[in-house]
DNA sequence: GATGAATGAGACTTCATTCAT
DNA sequence: AATGAATGAAGTCTCATTCAT
């Protein structure tokens, strides 16, 4: 890594939790500066602008949040266990999901609902390559008859909204049991579905 | 009404959308005063702060979702079609709710996120308040045997996460049929748990 | 009294002493309207604008001075005891002149000195007449031998000069000794000055 | 001198005597940009707030006044010479004084009696300092028998109050004689006070 | 590549004053 | 006479961004 862009990474790093507790408007240059120990000078060295941090800190928090629970479902061999794998990880993880300013995508939609069009779009990537997957593992475990035949863009759709709903729940009422709760129905619900 | 609560009203609901929209650190007294044709003098006039406009914009907007769904659902004498006549308004009043820049629970949740203490508790409050209704009708169909015993508490956050995600996904994805399959998936529950 | 004089009185006497502590720029319309109980359109129905309250409230401040001395004086029967009752109210009414603020001259001289032309010149007149009642008893007390030759002018100067200096001391500084004393000097001055 | 310090004394400098005039609420942030040229933005760049420009002009404008004098009195190898010195300088340097607003213990002192307790203390600890330097001399020249016996304490705090008090009188009605005049009986006290 | 002083627009807020009622 | 809602100018202060060093 080049000197530049290990600064690059660092702003990014330092900075990424920031973005998601106060959003993008709520986050200031001072707050950049104030948590790399770096000057406003250095941060426009490195960055077009403070909306081009923003957009690599949601990236990152994205990252984040998904680079492990990517790593345990590959290690699972059957559609079922991974999608249990998957829930799994927000059960284990809520907690420092929640220091680090709760679910990125929910955040950030909210957020940039009304302008930020860049940002927005990447929100919306995101969500598309969430779905996308969760879809994968349904078509693979259907195809394989781990699974009953069911409607995968809704039931898919219905994961994610539980998911993000019970995520803004929990942190909101401070009931992390909300998530727990709503996400085992969810695995009940997965098991019911295996083809016996 | 005297001259000062109709200003106040003004002021109130020709900003409560714009404040659902751009959060409350987005929008600006400009926007106030561009929506109102008022000027600053004038709200500050009416109003201790900025802070006390977006705290009865937000009441406005939660009022603007309840205010009819509690009319409807009060005509109904079971608890069953309560819920679906609860249930029934998100697929009748998506496009106002979306116009009107989402749902102001989900939306000032995670604005108030971080700081503002007063806005935040406001929507705990209102959140609470949502819980308490729904918990009492599903009650009251227990204790009127309408329908099969469950767990309250679970199925009732269970709904307003799934609602609340729904209106996430849908109106981010610009796909209201996200919300509108969800809302159907639970009402199929609903119509299942019915004592036969 | 007309029902309006009343009005206007009652505003110059709640008001005179707030003028005195935070001066002309630094005493608000809020301030006169939280001390009368009244409103900004009754104070603008009484006097022509903040500037008249200010003026009227100067006179008012300088007669709660001067009303009580003057009657005191008046009653002795030669200079040197009128000379000392003079100076002897301020070692007897420092208390409340304090609390009203201080000395109204001092203040509203240095609070005039840029801007406000006709206050100042009411400050600048009040002194006059000040000056000139001390310098009527000391001519007196020269014309009827109870005093020797002196140079009128420069002792009345440097009176007036050591009680308003006194003032400012001892109230910055909280020390009301440094006036008594300095007071307690002038007297021993003017005994000294008798003829025997 | 780095470039931010010549730009926090290029603001005193060219702002000390406009607070000295006009009191502290009385200048605003404009006669600021006004009388140093520079942005809002770069004053706050500079300074924590309108206030610490406020203190740092008013040790300026003491500074000022005092620098010199302080300089003159130590050449001097007397007591007698040293108050003489110091008396001096009033007469001779009343015309800057009073081109810079007159006296800033004076007029800080009547401006922040209320509110504003930083400048306030500032203002108390300057003519502390004062008192200070004055008892010293006479305390030197009680010592080495180049004066009678007084009561210090009382001396110089009368020396004090007359000056201010003829600043003040000098300055309200535009007579710097009173000023000259009373320095002058002073100066006479103090040549008499001298042991032959 | 980094600095941080300076910018200038615009943020929130408060002021004295007016005027329809 | 009194009210108090509305004004509009001006207040203090902070923001993202630029640029000479």
């Amino acid at each position: 890594m080049v000197r530049s862009e290990k600064t690059r990474q660092l702003i990014i790093e330092k900075t990424a939790s920031i973005f998601n507790k106060k959003g993008y408007t709520g986050t200031y240059l001072s707050d950049l500066t104030n948590a790399t120990g770096l000057t406003k000078g250095s941060i426009y060295g490195n960055f077009k602008d403070k909306n081009e941090v923003a957009l690599e800190a949601f990236k990152f928090n994205y990252k984040f949040q998904t680079r492990q629970i990517i790593d345990k479902i590959e290690k699972e061999d059957n559609s079922v266990n991974k999608l249990i794998t998957f829930l799994n990880h927000y059960k284990t993880s809520f907690k420092p999901i929640f220091k680090n300013g709760g679910c990125a995508i929910l955040n950030t939609a909210v957020d940039t609902d009304d302008g930020n069009e860049l940002l927005k779009k990447e929100v919306v990537k995101t969500i598309h390559n969430w779905h996308k997957k969760i879809v994968s593992i349904l078509i693979e475990g259907v195809n394989k008859n781990e699974l009953k035949e069911i409607d995968i863009d809704l039931f898919s759709y219905r994961m994610i909204a539980i998911i993000e709903g019970s995520i803004l729940l929990a942190k909101t009422l401070n009931k992390p049991e909300i998530l727990l709760n709503n996400i085992e129905h969810l695995e009940t619900e997965i098991i019911q579905l295996k083809q016996k």
